[in-house]
DNA sequence: TTGACATATAACCATAAGGTGTTATATCAT
DNA sequence: ATGATATAACACCTTATGGTTATATGTCAA
């Protein structure tokens, strides 16, 4: 609660491909804004606002090193997609929800 | 119509909670487009655009019975968005995602 | 201190998204 | 046949999205 800071929804920041692909450029790696963008056709700063948007989303986050900011992942907002999803894996996998379910139960 | 079908995106289709309360409603029960619609303040013939567009990414069916319009989820395209999500579970997750692979890779 | 580099921000634009209301058409009950 | 119901098809409005260019600001290296 630091801020008002208005939180973007996780499932707008993913709905993008080219948001999906910083995702994955930066699972690999963490990374300064200038090498993500040159994996990009678009200009650096529509890259700067759809970091933007995942950082509002807490998906990625930055910090300052010099003069680059080098953003990394934070995978744990995806959870929240993934606890959605498991409620209608039951239609297409029955097998598979019941052994999340025992895996997720066990904890130890 | 084999042609331009301009299918929508299923990443895009879930990206709003409308679309998402239109699934978890259609997942209890099929429906007519009046019952779904009366589950939302808004007019039908937006509710009838959010049915578009998930129809569009095939999320849901709709069969025309008599004067009504009945509406079923297809959750299929779902693992399209399981799929990408599993890519990161190793994150947060490391022995779920081992188990996972196991399970799909033993189809008998 | 100058210049090159990395990022930030402001102003702007075109289009898509999400909503409204109205009218038309098909269907069912009487 | 008539009137009520269910949806389709329009036309229209407002805001969000994804992109651009141009202009700062801050940082390193010589």
């Amino acid at each position: 609660m630091s801020a008002s800071a208005e939180k973007h929804d996780v499932f707008k920041a993913i709905a993008d491909p080219t948001r999906r692909e910083v995702l994955r450029l930066l699972s690999e790696n963490e990374r300064p804004i200038s090498e993500i963008a040159d994996h990009f056709d678009i200009t650096r700063t529509a890259v700067t606002k759809h970091l933007q948007i995942l950082t509002d989303a807490e998906l990625i986050k930055g910090r300052k090193e010099g003069r680059e900011k080098i953003y990394h992942l934070n995978p744990e907002p995806l959870t929240e997609v993934q606890q959605w999803l498991s409620y209608y894996e039951k239609f297409w996998s029955n097998k598979l929800s019941i052994l999340k379910h025992i895996v997720e139960n066990s904890e130890d």
